[in-house]
Parts: structure tokens; sequence; C-alpha cells
DNA sequence: CGTTACAGTTTGATCGTTCACACGTCCCGC
DNA sequence: GCGGGACGTGTGAACGATCAAACTGTAACG
């Protein structure tokens, strides 16, 4: 009788358990897996039947030291900053690892010291134990890209290589980012067809490339439209705080009746301010944020904000994995992807 | 000259390579990283400046394969449903990946269909691709630590096993939680601290196991106090909309002054109810709630809540985990930490 | 002086898979 | 009837690390 399986690990079938079960040789069983057209049907039909009934599943380490392949993404897990909404990366993160598992990878997650944007890649790269890397926080420049670069390590990027951009640099990488001037100008129009005409940008220090490159949408909408934007843009750090004090000075100094925020944590200050000047959100003084965060849909009354397309990002980002790790040729190495607006009651003048 | 690296990677040294360079044999190499001791002073010395020097780091695969051990902890990364917060899993994962790195694991995120609970598992645990799990979505009873603990597989748990317990089951396994019960005590003293004697829970479906538990310490701290709960208790669904209309009943219904809730999305619904009524919270009636998500920070005027101890939960399962892929003997299996209550304006009478 | 003890180091085998190639069988054409 | 593809399957050698055991040289002991 066999032990009942419990207290000790069981022990996984092997290539050549299979093949000794179906009377073949390991090869034949390697074949039938990886190669199926290579083998006469009726012994591929034999040695997937035994495969399946014996629950084998190849031995990823064996695997990975033969084809120097180990299916897995590295991704480096930033701490999310307490205050500060990242909420985002939690549903990126969902995104990437259900679409890699499609093509059979695994996402590894690493972490590394917070002033060292370099950390930790070197590691996993010696040990071989990704294949290739997925990076995300190109906020600010992109040294990882760099690095991984001149390490010749695959990787593919979310965010666009604002360095190479400005110097008409060459080397460039596969990435996919998200049009965020788009997603303010789709902000600033929605805010303008409802009647706004003194709208603020809400924004975050002028060193920040992702939140210039925002507030550039604002500004063509309004210039498009006609309107003067001298004197309406401001910029502070991103917590709700901050974004309560500042929109306090604005009410306080200018006239406006809308506020257009780089992001959902400054737009919930708004929110604060509205709410403790006695204003009613929309109805008075309309608000739209940027990420479509959990905050900005638990906010009250409900806080407008431009959604990014996270899902399709992590398909987009896959799709050029595969390319890259099949060294195919790239023909677009960047992908541009367009976010849009959830409207909701901060941006609607009439709600119950 | 050597090619100016960069469009090829990098091959990474390997134990031969360095064993030949520093005039030993490979297994001196081996030796000189994992048992340091065996070897004469100089030896090593000079083993580990050749090991410096070429920047070797051992191939994980490789070592996988032979010490059947790949120091991959597996993490089943559940969607985060939309509207509902799991801000709570980012943070944990994020501790958990920082703490496991101490004790050199990584963290490998899995998905799985969202009907079956142990979707996943058998694969990686077949292609031995992970040392251990780490369970995490132990909510409604626990199919996946059973069905590890069948397969022989090492895995820790955080959340306590609950259909254990109630059955004086034997089968129990090495969990970490968090004691939910003590936390909504510790809510409700707060608020009986504050004056008030009405206070209702705003909390989940019966089936809910968490949930019951957490309500266990309304009650205790109600009846301690000397009040009586008879049809203070509510239950609904867990998003803002549910406790917002919860609230809005509670309030047209009974006279109530406080309300304590399950979760933080039910306190921001009741916090909209507040509003909607132009209650000023806190002032008026007192919410805290559960969690201290990203939402509890970001609600006006700034949502009380119970946090978890998630950092600490990462630490005690790591050192579980290694425990139990040590095959030692763990003394306590379950650990049991303690949630602190963060205190913001929803519940204090007066603030600016 | 021969034996034993031991620290320090090396050697061969092994983990489970895939690669490169060799082998056998069948079938076709001349 | 025999050379030669085409096809299907089997064999040995990798991949890079660790395990177990064998091998050195030196010191200690009777």
């Amino acid at each position: 009788m066999a032990q009942p399986s419990g207290l000790h690990p069981v022990v996984p079938p092997t290539l050549a358990t299979v093949a000794e079960r179906a009377g073949v040789s390991r090869q034949t069983v390697s074949n039938a897996l990886n190669n199926p057209d290579l083998l006469r049907p009726d012994t591929l039909e034999r040695v997937l039947a035994v495969v399946e009934e014996l629950g084998y599943t190849p031995n990823r380490a064996a695997r990975q030291l033969r084809t120097r392949s180990s299916h897995l993404v590295g991704l480096r897990f930033e701490a999310a900053q307490e205050g500060t909404s990242s909420a985002l990366l939690d549903r990126f993160v969902h995104s990437l690892v259900e679409t890699s598992e499609r093509t059979g990878h695994h996402v590894l997650l690493f972490s590394g010291d917070e002033d060292d944007p370099l950390d930790g890649y070197d590691e996993l790269l010696r040990s071989t134990a990704v294949d290739a890397f997925v990076v995300t926080d190109t906020y600010a420049g992109t040294p990882q890209a760099a690095f991984l670069q001149s390490r010749g390590a695959p990787f593919v990027a979310f965010g666009r290589p604002w360095d190479g951009l400005d110097a008409g640099n060459t080397s460039d990488w596969a990435w996919v980012d998200v049009d965020g001037a788009h997603g303010s100008r789709l902000a600033t129009e929605h805010l303008l067809e409802q009647g706004h005409t003194r709208i603020a940008w809400l924004g975050w220090e002028r060193s920040s490339r992702i939140g210039q490159d925002r507030r550039s949408g604002w500004q063509a909408a309004m210039t498009a439209a006609g309107f003067d934007t001298a004197g309406l843009g401001v910029r502070t750090a991103d917590n709700v705080d901050a974004g309560r004090m500042a929109a306090h000075r604005v009410l306080d100094d200018r006239s406006v009746t809308a506020f257009v925020c780089v992001s959902d944590t400054l737009g919930i200050g708004v929110l604060h301010a509205l709410l403790e000047r006695g204003l009613v959100p929309g109805r008075e003084v309309a608000v739209v944020g940027f990420d479509d965060s959990l905050g900005a849909q638990m906010a009250w009354p409900g806080l407008s904000s431009v959604r990014q397309p996270l899902e399709r990002v992590a398909v987009e980002l896959v799709s050029l994995l595969h390319l890259v790790l099949g060294h195919k040729p790239i023909e677009e190495r960047g992908t541009m992807l367009q976010p849009t607006l959830v409207v909701r009651r901060s941006s609607c003048r009439d709600w119950a």
C-alpha cells in the first residue's frame, strides 16, 4: 500500500518516469510536449496520455538550466509611499501577472534601496534568475534603462524615454506609455463643455517630466479654446494636504470655477478645500483628477478622473517582451496609449 | 580588445571560471561561499577576491536543480475588485517582498481562476518552481491550506484556520493573523470614551468569519460597558454605496451617534451618508473604519481606522517560513498580532 | 619508523531537461 | 536490388551547481 501522502512532499514525476511508462525515450516525451508535430500521431497520443495520468510538469530548474530561460520577469516593487496614491501600481501589477501568464511567464518581485534606482537589478541578472525586466519607475529619467541596456539585459519599460526624446538620443528601447497630455486635454475639454472658462491647473513641481507632459494638455486645450492660462497654473507637492492648501490659495486669490489636477491625490485635496468652504463639488466648483485610483472612486461625491488603460499597457508590454526575448525586430519601439475620462459628480453641475 | 558589451547579453562567470582564475577547484569555490569555515583563511581570501573581481553570483537554475530549492515563495495575487479596497494587499506584498529578501527569498506572483481558489498552486508545485507558498485569501475557510497540506507542500498563511479551530481539528498549520476582535474593541472603547453610548455596528454578511470575529469585539466592548446592542448590528455588502445606504437606514430608524465599521469601504460609505444629511463627521456622528487604507487617509475629514500591523505580519510569516522549510519543530503554530487604532477627525468631537 | 588522525582540497557523479546528432525503418526511383 | 531521402525515435553530452567520497599533505602517537 502506498503511504497516504501528506507529511513529506510528493516527489513529482520526471521525463524518465513518463518515458519508461510510455515505453519511449526521454527525448520523445520532451518532443511530445515541445515539438508535437515531430511525433507520429499514435505515439503522441500514448505519451500525452501518460503525461496526463501522472500529472507530469517539466521541472523548471532543469529546463531553465538547459535553455537558459527562466520564464520569469523581474519587477521592482517600490514602497508605496504612505499618503501618496500608488494604488495604480496595484492594478497594473495584477494585469501584468495575468497577461504574462498567458505566455507562460511569471512575475518575480524584488525591492531595492530607495535611494538607488539600480539596486536589485544586477544580482538577478548575474544569477540569471529572470529572463527580462519590466521597468516601471521611469518618472525621473530612466537610469535603469541605460543600465540594463549596457548589460545587454532584455527589458521593456512602462514609461517613455524622456531623456532620449529630448536629446534626439538614438539609444531607444521598447516602451509603452500613456499619453498624459491627451488625458488632461480630455479633462479640460470636458470642463470647457460644461461652460467653465476659468480652469486652474494643479500640478507637480517643474522637475517632473510626467507632470509637465500632463500640464501641456491643459495648456493646449485652453489655448485652443481661446482662453488665457496666465496665473492659473499652480505647482505643489503630491499629497492631499498640499492640494487642499493650494486650492484654498487659488480660490482666495483668483476667480476660478474648475480645477484640473495632475493626480487624484491633489484632486482629493481640492475636494477637501471645497468641503471646508461649504462649496458643493461639481455644482459650484468642478474638479477632475488623474489616475482613477480607488481614492477617486471613494471620495465624496465621486471624483472625475483620467483613467489609464493599465490592462492594455500590460498586454502591450508583454507582447513587446515577446519580441524582445525572441530577438525579433521591433517595428514600433514605443507604443502610446490613450487614457479615457471617467466622469463622476465632481465635474457635473447637476446631481441629486 | 574586448567588445564593448551591449548588443548581446553578457555571459556571467560560472564556478569553473572563478576556480580556474583562483587556481583552485570548483568545489573549493562553492565552499568558499557556502561553508567558508572549511577553507584555510588564505585560500578563502584569495577565492573571495576573484569572486568579487568577476562579479560572480551562483546560477540559480543550477543551484535549484541540485538542491531542489528555488528560494522562491509563491503568492497568489488576486484581482483587486474595483471599488473594494484591497490597498491592504499592496502594503502587505511590499512588506513581504522586503522581508523575504533578507532571507534570500524572492516573491513569485501568480494568478488563478477567480472561482477556483486552488487554481495555479498545483502547477507551480509540480514544476517545483517555488519552495513554499504564502496563502493570504483565507477569508472564507481555507481550501488552499487543506490542499497544500495534502500535497505535502510547505506554506504559511496570513489568516487563522477558522475551520480547524471550530471543529477542534488537529490538522493545523503555521499561520499569522491580526486580532480583528481586538481591533473593533479598541474602536468601540475609543467611541465610548468620547461619550457615545448608541454605537452601531456596520458589518458584512454572517457568512464571513472575519466579519463575525470583528463584530464580536464591538459586542464585547458594548456589553462590558453595560450597553445593549439589540438592533444596533447591521450587515451589508462591502462597497461604498451599500455602506452609505445602510447608514441612512440606521440614521432614519434609530438614534445612534456612532458607527464602528468592519471595513474602511463601509466607513467611507457612512461618511458619504453623513455628508448627504449635512451632518459633520466626528462632531455630530462618529465613524471608525477598519484597515487604515489609503481611502481612510484621504477621505474627508479623515477616517479613524483600525490599522493592521502588516509589516510585522510579513516578518512573522517569513520567520515561520524559515522554520517550515528547515523542517524545524514549530512551537507556536499560530501567531496573533494586535492591531492599533489610528484616530482621525471622523471620531473626534472637536476639530478646527 | 609505521600507523592513524585530520584538516584542506579535489574528483566524479548527480539533479532533470534539452541539444546535436546518430540510428533504424520505410518507401521511392532507377 | 540497391542507394538515398524522409521520417520517427534513441543516445550521449551538455547546462552549472552541490553531494559524497576519495585524495593529499602534515602532525601526532605508540
